[in-house]
DNA sequence: TATGAATGAGCTTTCATTCAT
DNA sequence: AATGAATGAAAGCTCATTCAT
């Protein structure tokens, strides 16, 4: 039996924080992180002043929290059950690049503001989300190493090199909308699948 | 016969401007992007006030520019001897991946600078530096598949994984100081030469 | 007969005011009286939202105005009884000043708030309480130069000094906490006695 | 040879600083302390924007900083020197309670700026000036004791007293602008002579 | 009696930049 | 080449208060 010590915010007031977080995604990813600031969120939200957001955050700092946390679960929501329901660590690797990169190609904006705010460290200190599913690839890797699926690498490395390559294609589809997403997971999930294979004979 | 329109500058202003941009690359490098206003880099450089950036500089635009294009150079002149004096693609690719983790080593503050203003899409609009060497790797790409070194894949998905993977280093660094980044740069050569070598028969 | 203009307060109303007039003070005392807003005084009294407060007192001028009456009748109860039972004027000014130094210290949190809301101008216009226990002192003075007690002054100017030198105490308690008051009254009557007391044969 | 390491104020920008002390000295006089905005201060001085404030000071810290210390400065140079011409301690006394309460009466706006101030507690933590002219007259009081002129008495307490009625006077003023100064300084004069003084054979 | 939601006005501070020597 | 002075705009944030249940 849990307890909520937190007094549960009315359906209301999260109704609120929804619209605008999701406008302040939409800013960042349109016009930059820097441009973010309270006047543009609530221009863009229809609000009738920056005191709404004031009033539904403590500050800055918590709606960009928000924001993280938000996009977080939802890439946890998309990306979590296609990797568990793979068997090997190489299908687990390969689902973990095609979902993200479908996830990317799908709430563009919610990505962009993502990766924005993680670069340019704006995470409030003592966040435990430094980076988009932090961990999972490495773990992905390490499994793999153990089960004698990939080859000796150090799982850091490599991890590093999958996460950004994947977090390319946000900048990627700024560049060229168009871009055939699929086609792109499948070349990412080619490329590291030669890089991480067991070798040999 | 070139033409120089644009009126030299005195050796002391070019000194001048170099100090505001080393003092620049070092507040973005240690406070980050955001907090680069124009008060903090004049007391890291210890100017009496901001106007004399705003003397040497047309705006901040053309110092973030400068800043830019100082790096940049630097890159270029430690990396381009380098891959250029190798033979094959492979070589230039090793080549180009261990040079640039050297140069990421070296010289932290600028190239931590350098991808915090790019990454933040804060390069003023026609740059043509939307990235740091730009498309030399997909050039070495290229070049590999036509010489029948590498294997068939998409040279821009791959010259990005490369790029992004290597550009991963600064953050790293920021977490673990003490990295072994020649480690790091073997773990990323053996990843992409297996990725992109000409596989089968 | 006494008509009751205002509508009597419920019990549940009353309570709630002292908690809230109660949670005033302890703001004022304790962080100062410019830091007493709404939201400050809501928290150290656990309410939900400032509305509570809004709900209760018209205006912040009401509730600072219920905050001097609370403790001008508390001093009022404390300190008119003990120079009540005094029969000459000198021994009403030492029970004054006795009196009233006792009260300080028992309730150094409800003689820092009102002095500091007195001093500090902030007691809405036309409010008869100008001052703690307002010309009480003056009245005194003049008894007792009428029954020759007292020698010839201007009892406007005594009485002010009288009254400020009593309310210096919570000044010098915050700044020495383990005061010795008793010692403190004394020392005041004596000086008062010597500085009022009829010269001369 | 002292060597000055702060680089000196140009005599314009002496001249602002001080046009924008005087301006607010004379808000926070009529108008309180709390009213004392930039906004107020600004439009006081007739100046442009508040802007022209936080060039000149560092924040609203310096400023009051700077209030206080203009009008202790004044005080000191108005008060000292006829303290220190006196001869006997009671002479001292005498002359600190005429030429404080001279002051006031001259420069009505600073002393009471000066009041609110430290009365409001809304000096910066490490000011010396925790009072107007700290020490002097407990400094005064104890010379005169040892030197038998003075009763055996707590200074402290006396100190007090007497600072606390002088400071008395910017109140008196405020409800009775036409306050013989002369005669207030003479009431108290004798008061604390009686009060103070060697009794007994 | 109580409360959640919302609000306009105001605050200090920082921004890059310009004027005038 | 350099500098002191000044500036309008915008930032995030807090204020007491009101609306609507």
């Amino acid at each position: 039996m849990s307890v909520n010590l937190v007094p549960a915010r009315s359906a209301t007031a999260e109704a609120r924080r929804r619209q605008i977080v999701d406008a302040t995604i939409a800013v960042i990813a349109t016009e930059g992180y820097a441009q973010a600031s309270f006047a543009r969120i609530a221009e863009r939200a229809q609000l009738s002043s920056t005191r709404l957001i004031s009033y539904h955050f403590a500050g800055k700092d918590e709606l960009v929290l928000a924001v993280v946390q938000q996009v977080l679960t939802a890439i946890g929501d998309a990306v979590g059950p296609q990797v568990a329901a793979q068997r090997t660590a190489a299908d687990r690797l390969r689902s973990y690049i095609e979902s993200v990169v479908a996830f990317t190609d799908d709430r563009r904006d919610a990505m962009s503001a993502l990766l924005q705010i993680v670069l340019a460290g704006a995470l409030p200190s003592g966040t435990a989300a430094d980076e988009p599913v932090p961990g999972h690839v490495e773990a992905i890797l390490r499994q793999g190493q153990s089960d004698g699926e990939f080859r000796d690498f150090d799982p850091r490395v490599v991890a590093a090199a999958v996460q950004r390559s994947v977090e390319a294609l946000p900048f990627a589809l700024r560049a060229e909308p168009d871009l055939d997403c699929a086609a792109y997971a499948r070349e990412l999930v080619t490329l590291f699948e030669l890089g991480t294979r067991r070798t040999g004979a």
